[in-house]
DNA sequence: CAAACATATTAGCCAGCGCTAATATAAAGA
DNA sequence: TCTTTATATTAGCGCTGGCTAATATGTTTG
């Protein structure tokens, strides 16, 4: 696994609409499990798997306490970084949106191929 | 497609291998695609496709000049964010490369589930 | 116009990964 | 110890999306 596969993996930790939640969610202070379930429209073996994933991603830490496992952000570092993706959207996120008509992946689920749909949509 | 799907997608534009490696090569300055491909280990088709997924997720710019067509990053943000990722990572990559011993996601292609696989191990 | 060059598009395959449902582990309290 | 509460793990399904190979589109040049 070298460094670009490593790039790969911490950012794919970010790429996924719950885990966006979670972390949304992780921004104001740590939080256990249950507490993140509540705020998340996620049952609890979603969330837990999400928070395994984000913790070996290197992007929250986990801390015992008692029967709480606590979860937070890792540190500033990966706090600033959520706000410059806010930052940087702020410019293109209309441009983003126009997903239908201007390209043709990662228009998330059940959206895959827009050039597909639209060729037999006109015959 | 609300808030939060546009952000996904603007950040899936990111995570990826082949992706990484071409918006490393356009760090320098605009390329055309043949110039990419030269640069990047992969095809022309496939190059020309992730081109088209980053243009659509608002990362790279697209500028026609006879036959051939210079693309760039967008702009000083989103170099930014590049330059910011490597920042980041520089704090965690060791932890987020011991892959197969903590998590069980996101350890990119071949590698699924560790888990199923440390079970299957142990008998 | 035809040939050559540059880029885009399409279909189809298959691995990755997010989700659910069920079960396991672990800590705390009765 | 037995039950309850908090969290983690597993298997398995199904969609997503990256890749290849072939073809199409577009632009320049002879």
């Amino acid at each position: 696994m070298d460094y670009l596969d490593v790039k790969v993996k911490f950012l794919k930790g970010f790429a996924d609409r719950t885990r966006l939640e979670i972390l949304e969610s992780l921004k104001s202070t740590e939080k256990t499990v249950l507490q993140i379930v509540d705020e998340v429209e996620a049952t609890q073996s979603n969330v837990s798997q999400h928070l395994a994933c984000l913790k070996g991603c290197g992007i929250v830490n986990a801390r015992q306490e008692g029967k709480y496992i606590y979860y937070s952000l890792r540190d500033d570092q990966v706090r600033n970084l959520l706000t410059m993706f806010d930052t940087v959207l702020g410019d293109v996120k209309d441009l983003v949106a126009a997903c239908d008509k201007n390209d043709k992946c990662l228009c998330g689920k059940g959206d895959l191929k827009c050039l597909t749909k639209r060729k037999k949509l006109s015959p």
